[in-house]
DNA sequence: TTCGAGTCAAGAACAATGTTCGTAAGCGTC
DNA sequence: GACGCTTACGAACATTGTTCTTGACTCGAA
């Protein structure tokens, strides 16, 4: 057929067919699917949903994004760029590490289902390297060796990816069985324990009310006690106020 | 058809045809599941897969396997079955912490990518708790408040199960990196980290040669030193003999 | 103005996966 | 010998990530 194309576009039609909607880009896609993800969660971050999300087809994400892998790394380095860097200072030295690393599990655990496919990443997006590098900043400002620094960067993050992972997974796993089970599976998982042989188990069967005690933010401040303290333990020099002068 | 049935079989042929094979027990399952796991990796871990290792269809696996999700648990459990849980003492009390966990990293990652289905799982099976057990055994007999001790049993497990984790993802991606890139990959990280622009990355750029310092055991042995250096700075008391008399 | 190359979109299809249905076979008991 | 009851399992279903291929549109040059 022939079309007249070229003549101007009367103002009553939309002018062209293809970019209506915005024309997909790699951050439409990735601002989408943190959309799907904070409203439905993971399991529902299909590439068809997101396509639907887009409203276009699931072949259409392709052109932009490699992979559903390379789609995770943009949603990791899209959640980082949320995190507040702090300033590096020797003073109150291990409440800033610490701080740090809270700001970072706040913000993974912000985004639902996020700390899910934050683990085993190696960082090279902008802002996880930005965020690896504030925290290379604060720790510098212990006075520890470059590479006690480097590594403790490395653990910090392992123990922050860790505990969301875990986090979202066991929040996740109790939502579940919160819809399906009529006893709410913590006093069954008490009882359980609580029924454990004291011969077969002699050290966990009279701790376990104490094993159960405590919920997930207070065995995250533990860890993070626990690291912090070794950390400080390998100060070559204990705080320079305290140093005799 | 009339099938002469309850005659006596005649032992030159096989007896019956359903239980030729042994009957497929759970027991069966996972050790055909291990089996699998250890030759070919968690990819080709799939229902099919397994039938096919047991002579079988997987629907049969059903019967004896709730989900893929109870067949993970019971994998884990079957692998914890080898950790050899030490004897508690107070003696070289940090040393037999490390060790403990070291064996249980040990173990996890003997099997290959069983680390990739160990976090988060809530701990029932017998050999889990028997490991947990042991764990907290080793752990009371350094000194700690029952609370730090039941909350370091969650934290030390974590962190064994989130290294052996990134360590089984690590060595996936690697090796598959290998067959299809032509320059080691770790090259090309090293390349890329000494290229960060110093002005955006102060902390990071200058010290891209002694973040990459240093294998996957080393940084594992810096958090478990961090780890057990935290607990030990925790003790109510330092270790008796040192104790004034 | 027209053609043609090139880019982007998207429907349809493919292969693989976990899981369930329905049916059949064997075993124990009345 | 017939009836349950457990176990086995081929076939099928729904969903997933991903690719193939066709079509729509844009833009530059003849």
């Amino acid at each position: 057929m022939l079309a007249a194309m070229n003549l101007p576009v009367p103002p009553w039609q939309t002018p062209k067919k293809r970019p209506a909607k915005q024309p997909l880009s790699r951050e439409a896609i990735v601002a989408a699917a943190l959309t799907v993800l904070d409203a439905e969660g993971l399991d529902a971050l299909t590439m068809r949903r997101l396509a639907e999300e887009l409203g276009t087809g699931p072949a259409s994400l392709y052109a932009h994004v490699k992979d559903k892998e390379e789609l995770y790394d943009l949603l990791i380095d899209a959640v980082c760029a949320e995190v507040r860097v702090p300033e590096a200072s020797a003073e109150d030295w291990e409440e800033r590490v610490k701080d740090f690393v809270r700001e970072s599990v706040r913000v993974l655990t912000s985004h639902r289902d996020i700390g899910r496919i934050a683990m085993a990443r190696i960082p090279t997006g902008f802002n996880v390297l930005r965020v690896a590098d504030g925290m290379l900043g604060v720790l510098k400002a212990g006075g520890l060796s470059d590479q006690d620094c480097a590594w403790a960067v490395d653990i910090l993050s392992l123990y922050a990816n860790a505990h969301s992972y875990e986090s979202s997974l066991f929040e996740q796993k109790l939502a579940w069985q919160e819809n399906m089970l009529e006893v709410p599976f913590f006093e069954q998982l008490a009882e359980y324990y609580k029924a454990l042989p004291a011969d077969t188990f002699p050290n966990l069967a009279p701790m376990a009310a104490v094993m159960l005690t405590g919920n997930g933010d207070d065995r995250f401040e533990f860890g993070l006690d626990l690291l912090v303290r070794g950390l400080a333990s390998r100060r070559p020099t204990v705080s320079p106020e305290v140093r005799p002068a």
